[in-house]
DNA sequence: TATTGTTATACTCTATAACTATA
DNA sequence: TATAGTTATAGAGTATAACAATA
């Protein structure tokens, strides 16, 4: 599953739940289009995936207009950000752990710069 | 679909299936569940991967005892990897014109030392 | 008794097409 | 006319269980 699943594995949230609510915490903007535009997921898989957000109770569509609605994190939801934040962290941690420390530094830019 | 995927596409190749013909690549001596515990691939999925490989006549299935059997570049599949190396060694290049010079050195090895 | 290769199958994830309503 | 959200469904990929044969 990978070591990240397996960390949020206990809070009932896969890795691209947890990218979603990452990426929405402290905005009130983004739409389920533009969610999926940035985090490469279907707009049509998006449904599916936000209606078990919703239903676990830690999002909210947010009505923009008559046609876009915002994704935007519930007060559970925010809770909820601690512990996954910290969840993120320490995998991260792990990773960069295991690099050695000459190497450590260019990791994240050498990978921001793949990305883009 | 991805990038190597995209490149490989042309080749009928999929990634994974790239990935056990490098694998194999100057050896004799790999089993398929060597095969499928090093690049993480259940037992049960590598029979059908290895039936395509076969098919397309790239490799062989060598017996070793009467239990174990290795898998082994055909003659066909041999040729084919001078052009499958040159498309992921184009891969990896293009990956790496990405990558700002002072970072470039350390891409690899720190990915290297998570991998392990 | 553990391992290899295999079969069959369930499950998850992703892709595609089409539809409605709104900008 | 293009876009957002949605539905339904097909397809690809992965996981699980069980089996026979052999180490």
């Amino acid at each position: 599953m990978g070591e990240l699943g397996n960390l949020l594995e206990p809070e009932n949230l896969r890795v691209t739940e947890a990218a979603v609510l990452v990426m929405i915490q402290g905005r009130s903007d983004l739409t389920a289009s533009q969610i999926g535009k940035a985090l490469d997921i279907q707009r049509a898989n998006m449904v599916p995936l936000l209606n078990r957000l919703e239903s676990a109770g830690l999002i909210r569509r947010q009505p923009i207009d008559g046609k876009s609605q915002a994704v935007v994190l519930s007060a559970e939801g925010e809770a909820k950000m601690t512990v996954v934040g910290a969840l993120i962290q320490q995998f991260e941690q792990g990773l960069l752990e295991r690099v050695p420390p000459e190497h450590r530094d260019h990791l994240l830019p050498a990978l921001n710069a793949i990305w883009k």
